[in-house]
DNA sequence: CTAATACATCAACATTTCTTGCTGGGAGCC
DNA sequence: GGCTCCCAGCAAGAAATGTTGATGTATTAG
């Protein structure tokens, strides 16, 4: 039985800081259309090459792209089974969520 | 009609960015039992008190909990609400959801 | 071969974010 | 009144993050 509340804060905070960027957000939202390579995105969000290597980089190492090569071109894809954990982990964190939600009792001393 | 895939990226890189700490997913973890004051998040943290009341301060300008005055308590809740946009926010990006996905011609030329 | 394209990566700098220790204010107890 | 507790906020420093321009490496075109 896996500790059901904190699988792995960090790799939750990985994650959801990956997508904390609008440059990154963007990029996300163009690879809905499907399959880009760099340049698209480039010429698409006006953005600096070594800007987008970056943010893809950042994408890349969370896990929420990946990218193929073919020729001189790098196609980027979203990785659904990410956005998938992701959307796990937002819907743990509702308090609904939890079976033995707890009042506290109001006159408990707080603290000692 | 809204444009479906941009409504505020600002907003959401807002909402992912509050969410991208390990120190505000514990508390966001602790808040799923209930409402709690800043002295039990600091005791069962063990975090220091300003570090908390910083990152509760996130966690409030992202809309992601509220605060309620008691005495000299502050309890702090979370706010259903906008879990369920992050929710939204998630969903949305599945490429899945885009209706007319499209696939890169394959020979298309890419820049130019 | 030479030139151009697509991309990753690096160094340097600017900006943001987080932590720590301190100060101060409001609330309740004596 | 004074004292303690709970908490927000500030200032300063540390650390992480994002941007820019330059360099390097495949790959393809001519």
């Amino acid at each position: 039985m896996p500790t059901n509340t904190a699988p792995d804060l960090s790799a939750a905070a990985r994650l959801f800081h990956a997508l904390s960027d609008e440059t990154r957000l963007a990029i996300l939202e163009m690879l809905q259309h499907g399959e880009q390579c760099v340049c698209d995105l480039q010429s698409e969000l006006d953005a600096a090459q070594s800007r987008l290597s970056f943010h893809l980089k950042v994408l890349r190492e969370a896990g929420l792209v990946t990218d193929r090569k073919e020729g001189r071109w790098s196609y980027y894809t979203i990785v659904p089974e990410s956005l998938a954990t992701v959307h796990d982990l937002v819907v743990e964190m509702r308090p609904s969520n939890v079976s033995g939600r707890r009042r506290l009792p109001i006159n408990a001393r707080c603290c000692g």
